[in-house]
DNA sequence: TGGAAAAAGTCTTTTAGCCGACAAACACAA
DNA sequence: TTGTGTTTGTCGGCTAAAAGACTTTTTCCA
């Protein structure tokens, strides 16, 4: 179990360089959780401020705006930080769910990180570059949304989750599907019903095929 | 000459709390350059990898998209760091232009920079929450892009101009006008033909009032 | 000072895609 | 297997705002 973990993070791309000493610095001030599908991890009361990273299964970051809508702001996978990013404090209108059967995680307390990367510069530099292209990531994310019409968007939502995937010899990408299409319209920002109607436009212009629980996309399209 | 420089990273957020020292060390590898209005600031060529803060004067981003169409991400004033902020390379297709009559800016190459953070992981840390800021500052802006209408955006856009200048006696604020309407449109995301007919109803209205010089702005509608 | 270019103003037409309403298909529990 | 909630499918009406076309005003510099 221990050595999981300790494994884990050693191979994560922020610590990857570290020596053992400091390796078992960063694991001692790190906390394991597994936790099962529908979960929701808050990141308020005792997950305050605190940064997360993803070490098994797939969550869905979700806000609520003042209206009082659910938004899907993000899907993450294995090896993404996400929480407290900015080390300063984490929204309270905001928390993750778990998509898939189980997922782990491990966080830092923001203070216990800050600590942690003042002594370690080369983490420090690390961590500011990954920041710097998070932001990066949100920002093509939003441009796409603003020029693009929701078609294309609905076709890069699902180029983007097809790249960490295998291609079958057939040309098609397997995606499993913890999504519905209220979620993806979320994503894309758009409605329950446009999703549903492209994706059979989709699927009758033989680009993707679709069940309840895979996506098929010819990769070539994308 | 050269202590106004030194005096200006010191009042930077920052740097602030830096000693002696390693201000002049941060000082020696700024480099500072003063343009003119309408002077454009590739962020490619000689520029290819740095971090800039602008010293005085005001500045917008405004990036060539696939479509060659030119889109203003972003208006920044004294202060604010704009650039390579993800410290590994620098947008080819984005550039700024000056839009006061002088503007002054400091910058650093990205490798100078990422070696003194290196030394100093309490500037690396104050970086990455300044970034931090500067994302949820995105998130703000394009989630009021996404889910409000054309005029609330207008407004809001006004807003934030307006919550740096002085307001009247008279209950207005006034803002310099820096930007056309094409520009206002391109930074809320919408056609110069809505906002100049919205400009107009929100003058009828008694919101607003302006010239091609000013926009006056009621600022308790705001 | 005049004349061209840029910006602003005002129409009208067009359209993407939102929204509500309802029905069908599926999931899951008892 | 039957019932109940959830997800998906389909349709037409509707509207905000984009897009186009043209005029008027302002800018600016030769």
């Amino acid at each position: 179990m221990y050595s999981s973990q300790y494994w884990y993070l050693q191979n994560h791309s922020l610590f990857k360089h570290l020596n053992n000493s400091d390796l078992n610095e960063i694991c001692y001030i790190a906390a394991y959780k597994t936790v099962r599908k529908g979960d929701i991890i808050f990141f308020s009361e005792e997950n305050n401020g605190r940064v997360f990273t993803l070490k098994k299964g797939s969550l869905k970051i979700v806000k609520i705006d003042v209206e009082g809508n659910e938004i899907v702001k993000d899907i993450l996978k294995v090896g993404d930080l996400f929480g407290s990013l900015d080390l300063i404090e984490s929204n309270e209108d905001e928390y993750a769910i778990v998509l898939s059967d189980t997922a782990t995680f491990c966080s830092f307390k923001t203070a216990d990180f800050e600590k942690f990367i003042e002594n370690k510069p080369e983490v420090a530099v690390k961590y500011t570059k990954w920041i710097g292209f998070w932001f990066k990531r949100l920002e093509n994310r939003y441009s796409n949304i603003m020029f693009k019409d929701v078609k294309t968007r609905l076709l890069n939502f699902l180029k983007d989750i097809a790249k960490d995937h295998q291609t079958d010899p057939d040309g098609y990408v397997s995606l499993p599907n913890y999504l519905t299409h209220q979620d993806i319209a979320s994503l894309i920002c758009s409605t329950r019903q446009t999703v549903t109607s492209l994706l059979n436009t989709l699927k009758s212009e033989g680009i993707i095929t679709y069940s309840r629980k895979e996506i098929k996309v010819k990769i070539s399209v994308l």
